[in-house]
Order: structure tokens, then C-alpha cells, then sequence
DNA sequence: GTCTATACAAAGATAGAC
DNA sequence: GTCTATCTTTGTATAGAC
């Protein structure tokens, strides 16, 4: 186990502080308090708590969108394969992570130019070689709508969690096994959406 | 042009200001200066400012939820032209309140105890008969994911609108002819998906 | 019922010793 | 680099006049 550095430390707290609670409402005094470090190397290291929270933005945007570039715009992976891997991805890692999508999607809303910067380098604007993709395999759909059904499939069940369990639908003790099987149809689904356009025209 | 009562414009200013910022960011000075009331009122009014957010937040889970259960639970209405009404009126009424279902999401989350009465107050619980209508035509599919899917497709466009506008997929200017053109395929979207569990084992 | 003025608490930031 | 102590700002809440 190594040492992390005060640096890190305060990386790691912030983190977790900031993903469940939200920027307005974490305290630099939590953040000390769970890093074990002093309230006052916070700005030492990073400036103010607002240039803290733009990293731990940042890393979080990366973490959630970063999955999507390597696998879309990979010339060599079929379309159905596409979806399968980008969707059980997603359900993998948001198991262990189930606030990310929500404070992400939360947080592009709130401070758009924070985030000018952190798109770029996750590459989503590069993906419009999928859109050769997709026609060359012979489905009219637009990009957007193809991402979109597949990202929303994904996301929507840790999104909606907390809704859906309080709604009596389903229990905390089964949503894992509903997300698991869910995944499981998810890309039959998106595959019958595309099918159903190959006869329509452009 | 009635005149509002005070209460009236105070719970008027803080909708907004609260479903922009949420509830931390929000400062009471900005809500009374936004309703042109003085800031004591507030606090005369609704006893404080958690106490005015609890009924903002109630509001706007009824506005995003509310029209659910009246489609959903209506035995007279085909679920082929339950999903056609719930696709339009999501669409329609988000056209016109872009933040909501952010807002509302990211408050399920962070405050569950205050969501359990509105849940019980929209009905959400009360659309067990939803799963026999969708036995009942032949559709072996989840109420869960039936439900999930519908919302997820409905919602997202909104949820994601800034990712995808900063990410140069889109702009803000095709932004509402896109939404228009995808609400008008995800009925198809959904019936595809429905029809295909027809001759699987229940 | 409404407003002015103010008390009180909380939180971010910083100065300066070590 | 790290800590203690403290300053300053901001926001909630309330007391009391009208």
C-alpha cells in the first residue's frame, strides 16, 4: 500500500465528498476532515475549493464519457459489437459507482465553459467516423439518436434509482440483478432499432 | 394580469432560481430580490428556506411525474397509444422546461425521506395494473423496464442536451427540431421492442 | 401582514509561526 | 510543507416597529 501524497489525499476526499453531495454543499471542512489533512493546505494546493471542484469535475466527466471513444470510434468493431461492449462496460463500472452519472450530467448544466476543455480531450467530437459506420453497415439512423438510445439505455437505471425503489416497483436488493438482466437485453434492443431502418430511406 | 400574493410570488421566484441552481447554490437574498419581496418574508412565509425548497421540490416531481399515472393506469387506452402519449406530452411540456428533469433527479437523490409522501401523492405505486394490460396483449416484458424505457427515451434528450451541444454533435438551434424528429420515432422505437417479446417464454 | 435592522452561525480564505 | 488561529463574507433567522 503506498503513500499517497497530501496532494492526492485531497483528491481522493474531494472525490467522494463532492460526486454525493454536490459542490455547494460539501464543505472544505469535510473534505479536510476525511483526508486527514488540514483545512488550510485546500488552498495551499489547489487555490480555492471552486478550482478543486473543476479537477474532480473533470476526472469524474473523464471517467464516465472516456469509455465511449475508444470503442466508437474503433473501425475494426462491428456496430452490434459496438453496443454490446460500450453497454456492459457502463453497467460494470457504474455498479461500483452509481452516483457518477447524475452528478456529471448535473454538473455539464451548471458550469458549461468548465467543461469546453474536458470534451475535447475525451475525443466525443471525433466520432463522426461512426456516422460513415453506420451507413456503410446499411442503418439510417443519425449519430445523435444512435449514442442516445445507447447512453440513456445505459445510464437511465443508476439515474433513476433512487426513484424507482422509493416508488415501490422494485427493492435496494434486487436492483442489482434487474440492472444485470437489463444489460443483458439492451443491446437486442438498440439492434432492433437499427435493423428497422435498413429498408427506410436516407 | 392578477395580482400574486406574496406567498404566491415567492414560491414563483424560488421555482426558478432553485431548478437553476439547486438547493445550496440558491440564496434566499436572490429569492427575494427576484420576487420583489423582502427577505424577513421568507422566512415568515414558509419558516425556512429547506421548508420552501421541500414544497418547490414536491411541485416539480408532481409537474414531471404527474402525467404518468393517468396515461398508465387508464385500462381504457391500448398501451400502443399509451406510449404515443406519454413520448408528447413529455416532449411538449420539457420543450418548455428544459431543467426540470435534472432538478428533479438529482433531488431524489440527495434528499429520500422527502420524496416518499409526493411518491405516494402521484401514484406511481398504483400501476401494478399496467403489468396485467401488458400480459393481457401479449407482451412479455417488465412493467420495470417498460416503464424505464419509455422515460429514459423521453427524458435523456433533455437530461443530455449540453453534453451533446458541447460536444458539437448538434447545436442549440437544431436543437428543438431534433427532439421533435426522435419523440416521433420512439413509439415506433418502443413497439419494436415490445413486439419482439412476443413469442418469448414469460 | 409587512418591513427594517441586526444578531448569529457557518464557511472560505489567509497570515504567520514552525 | 504543514499547522494554528483568525479575518471576512455570506446567508439564515428573528426581534420589534409600523
Amino acid at each position: 500500500m503506498t503513500e499517497l501524497t497530501t496532494e492526492q489525499k485531497i483528491i481522493e476526499a474531494a472525490q467522494k465528498i463532492f460526486t454525493q453531495k454536490g459542490f455547494a454543499a460539501t464543505r472544505t471542512r469535510d473534505i479536510a476532515e476525511e483526508s486527514g489533512i488540514n483545512l488550510a493546505l485546500i488552498n495551499y494546493y489547489f487555490g480555492s475549493k471552486q478550482k478543486l471542484f473543476k479537477i474532480i469535475v473533470e476526472n469524474k466527466f473523464m471517467e464516465l464519457f472516456g469509455i465511449l471513444e475508444p470503442i466508437l470510434s474503433n473501425d475494426e468493431i462491428k456496430i452490434e459489437e459496438k453496443v454490446t461492449l460500450v453497454t456492459n462496460n457502463y453497467t460494470n463500472m457504474l455498479m461500483k459507482n452509481e452516483d457518477l452519472p447524475i452528478f456529471v450530467l448535473n454538473n455539464i448544466k451548471r458550469d458549461k465553459d468548465l467543461l469546453k476543455d474536458v470534451i475535447k480531450q475525451s475525443k466525443l467530437p471525433t466520432l463522426f467516423g461512426l456516422e460513415r459506420q453506420l451507413k456503410a453497415e446499411g442503418y439510417n439512423i443519425s449519430i445523435l439518436n444512435f449514442v442516445m438510445n445507447i447512453i440513456s439505455m445505459s445510464l437511465f437505471p443508476f439515474i433513476s434509482k433512487d426513484l424507482f425503489i422509493s416508488s415501490g416497483l422494485i427493492d435496494e436488493e434486487n436492483y442489482r440483478a434487474f440492472v444485470t438482466d437489463r444489460t443483458s437485453q439492451i443491446p437486442n434492443w438498440i439492434m432492433l432499432i437499427l435493423e428497422s431502418t435498413k429498408n427506410e430511406a436516407s
